[in-house]
DNA sequence: CTGAAAGCGCTTACAG
DNA sequence: CTGAAAGCGCTTACAG
C-alpha cells in the first residue's frame, strides 16, 4: 500500500478529501453533518467510504480552535467511592453519547484540590461546560466567580439563585421515607443527615421534618454527620444517647447506613426488631447486608440524563434552568424496616 | 478597566505578552518553562505577572495542534462503582497533577460499549496516551489494533506480551493471604477468584494454589464467580455443597465478601467461628460490617501512581517495561478469621 | 453543488 | 537575549 505521506501518522482531512476527490470544505461538511449542505448523494457517499477506510478522526485540538467547540463535557464528583455517582455517571454518559458528546470525569475532592485543574479544563478550551456533583458549598469553582462565563450545571446539588440545579426533589423522597414509617406506626422517628452545609442534606432535613409536622407527628430528632460508614456509626451514638426509645432511624446514604447498623449492634438493638432502619440510595449491597436493608429508590441515572440535557440546552444557546425529578421515587421493602410494636 | 478586546473574551497568549511589552514567542518560552531559555529574570518575572493578572490560560486545541502534545491522560477503568479503582484513580490524579497532566476519568464497561469512544480520545489527539484497567480480556481496544500506535499502559492487568503491565503482585498477595490462613491452622482453604478470564482473578489462583502445594497442604478449592455480591454469594452456595466441611474461604473483592457472608449466614455457618472470611481490598467498609472482615491490604494508590509514571515515561521516548509492587502488602487483622478448631 | 482562503491560538526552528 | 514567520488541522463565510 503506497504511502500518502500522513504528517506523524496521522489521517488528516486533507486526506480524506484527496481519496474522495473532494476539496476539504466539503469533506468538513460532509463529516460535521452539515445541514445546509446539499451534495450529490453519491459524494457523500464518497467522503464517508474514505473517512471510513483511513480511519478517519479529526484532531479535536484542531476543530475545537476553529469552531470553538469541544465536543467534551466533563463531570465533577465529590468521591469516586460513593456508588450513587456511579449511576449519575453512567445516565450523563448515556445520553451524551447520543447527543455526541465525550463526557469526561473527574474526583474533585477536597484534598485534590481539583478546584483550580477543573475550571481550567473549560478555561482551555478542553471541555464545553461542566456538569458539578461536587457537594462541598464553599467549592473554590463557586467562590472563584470564574464560572459566570461558563456553561455549567449543578446535579444533585442546589445553589440558590443560580438557576441551575438539576435535582431528585429530595423533599419529596423524604416524605415518602417519613409517610412510610408513620405509616408502619412509627412515632419516635430520627433522621441522619448529612454535613449541615450540603445541600442535599437540608433538603431532606427540610422534607422530612414538614412531613412530620403535617402529619401531626412528634418532630424527628435528626443528626447531622459525615456521608460514611463512621457518620453513620456516630449518629446513631448519639441517636441512641439522646433519644433512647427510637423505633426507627432513616438514614441519607448506604455507607451511612452500614455504619447505623454497626452500631445499633453495638448498642444491643436488633433490627428490625427493636429500631428499623430505611436506607437511602438503593444499591444492590443492600439486598446484601444482613438484615437486608430497605431503601428509598430514587432516579439517579435519570438525574444524569437530565443533567447533560441541561447543559447541552445551555450550549444551544438556551438560558440555563432548574430541572427537579419527581418520578421514580418509591421505597424497596427488604428486611430492615418492621411495624411499630 | 479599558477593554483591551480580546476574541470571545479569551485571553490570549499575544495578551500577555502586550501587557508584559515582549512578543509570543518569548511569552510562550517562558510559560511554558522552556528550559533552553535565557531571560533577564525581570522580564520572566513581567511575563508571570501579566498572565497571572490576566488569569491567562492557554488554548489546550491550540497548543495540542502546535505542539502535538495534550497534556492529558486517560484512565480507562471497568466499574465506577468497585472502590478499588477509586483508590487507583486517586493515586493516579495526584502523580499525573504532579508531573502536569490533567487525568481524565472514564468508565469503560461492556455495556457502554465505550472502546471505540476511547480509542478515539487518543486517535482525536485529546489525551495523549492511556491508561487501562478495563478487565475485559477481549476487549475492543485491543483487539481493534488501533493501541499499536498509542502509549498506554495496562492497570491492575496483565496482557501477556504487551511489557506494558502495571501490577500489584498479585501470586504474592496471594501467598500472603494463603499462609496466613494456613498458620492459623486452616487445611480445608477455598478461593473465591473472579471470572475465569480475568487476568487478576487468573494470578491470585495460581499464587494461592502454588502457595498450598509448597506448603504441602491439599489442594484448595477455586471457585470463579463475578466480580459482585451476587457472585460472591452463589460462589459460597457451591463450596459449601462441593465441600461442606471448609474452614477458611478467600475472596477476591470485597463484594464477593459480602455476598460471602450472606451466604454464610444462610448456611447457618458462624463467621468466624465456623468459617473464616478473609477479604481482599481493604477499604473503610470492611470495618463495619458484622463481622467486622479481616482484609489483604494491597498498594493501590501506589500501583495508580507507577502507572502514571510508566506511561508518562512512555511519552517521553522511553521503550514500555512491565512494573510489579510487592511491597505493603499486607493482613489487616479483624474479625472474620480466626484460628481453626 | 463545490472551491479558495482566512483564521482559530498556539509552538518552534531560524535569524538576528 | 528577543522577534518574525511558518505551520499544526480544522471550520466557515464568501465566491463562483
Amino acid at each position: 500500500m503506497p504511502d500518502s505521506s500522513p504528517s506523524r501518522g496521522r489521517v488528516r482531512l486533507v486526506d480524506v478529501a484527496d481519496l474522495a476527490g473532494v476539496t476539504k470544505s466539503v469533506a468538513s461538511r460532509i463529516l460535521s453533518r452539515d445541514e445546509t449542505l446539499n451534495v450529490r448523494p453519491s459524494t457523500r457517499q464518497r467522503v464517508l467510504e474514505a473517512a471510513e477506510r483511513l480511519q478517519y478522526s479529526p484532531h479535536a485540538g484542531a476543530r475545537a480552535l476553529a469552531a470553538s467547540t469541544t465536543g467534551a463535557l466533563s463531570l465533577l464528583i465529590p468521591d469516586l467511592t460513593n456508588p450513587v455517582y456511579a449511576r449519575i455517571a453512567r445516565g450523563a454518559y448515556q445520553r451524551a453519547h447520543e447527543l455526541g458528546y465525550v463526557v469526561l470525569l473527574a474526583e474533585d475532592t477536597a484534598e485534590t484540590d481539583a478546584g483550580a485543574d477543573f475550571t481550567d479544563l473549560v478555561g482551555s478550551g478542553r471541555v464545553d461546560g461542566l456538569l458539578i456533583a461536587s457537594a462541598r458549598r464553599d467549592h473554590p469553582l463557586i467562590e472563584s466567580g470564574r464560572l459566570a462565563a461558563i456553561p455549567h450545571v449543578f446535579v444533585n446539588r442546589t445553589v440558590p439563585e443560580s438557576g441551575r440545579n438539576v435535582t431528585v426533589d429530595l423533599q419529596l423522597a423524604s416524605r415518602v421515607a417519613f409517610e412510610y414509617l408513620h405509616g408502619l406506626g412509627h412515632r419516635r422517628v430520627a433522621h441522619i443527615s448529612g454535613p449541615g452545609d450540603l445541600s442535599p442534606a437540608r433538603e431532606r432535613e427540610r422534607g422530612f421534618s414538614a412531613a412530620a409536622e403535617q402529619a401531626g407527628a412528634p418532630e424527628p430528632l435528626v443528626v447531622h454527620a459525615d456521608f460514611s460508614e463512621a457518620g453513620g456509626f456516630a449518629a446513631v451514638e448519639r441517636i441512641l444517647d439522646e433519644r433512647p426509645d427510637v423505633t426507627a432511624i432513616f438514614a441519607g446514604t448506604l455507607p451511612q447506613s452500614i455504619g447505623a447498623l454497626k452500631a445499633l449492634h453495638v448498642g444491643g438493638r436488633r433490627v428490625p426488631q427493636d429500631v428499623s432502619l430505611l436506607s437511602a440510595d438503593d444499591l444492590p449491597m443492600a439486598a446484601y447486608l444482613a438484615p437486608a436493608l430497605t431503601a428509598l429508590e430514587l432516579p439517579l441515572q435519570e438525574l444524569g440524563t437530565a443533567a447533560v440535557d441541561g447543559l447541552v440546552h445551555q450550549l444551544r444557546g438556551q438560558p440555563a434552568r432548574d430541572v427537579t425529578l419527581s418520578a421514580r421515587i418509591r421505597i424497596v421493602e427488604r428486611g430492615s424496616v418492621a411495624a411499630a410494636r
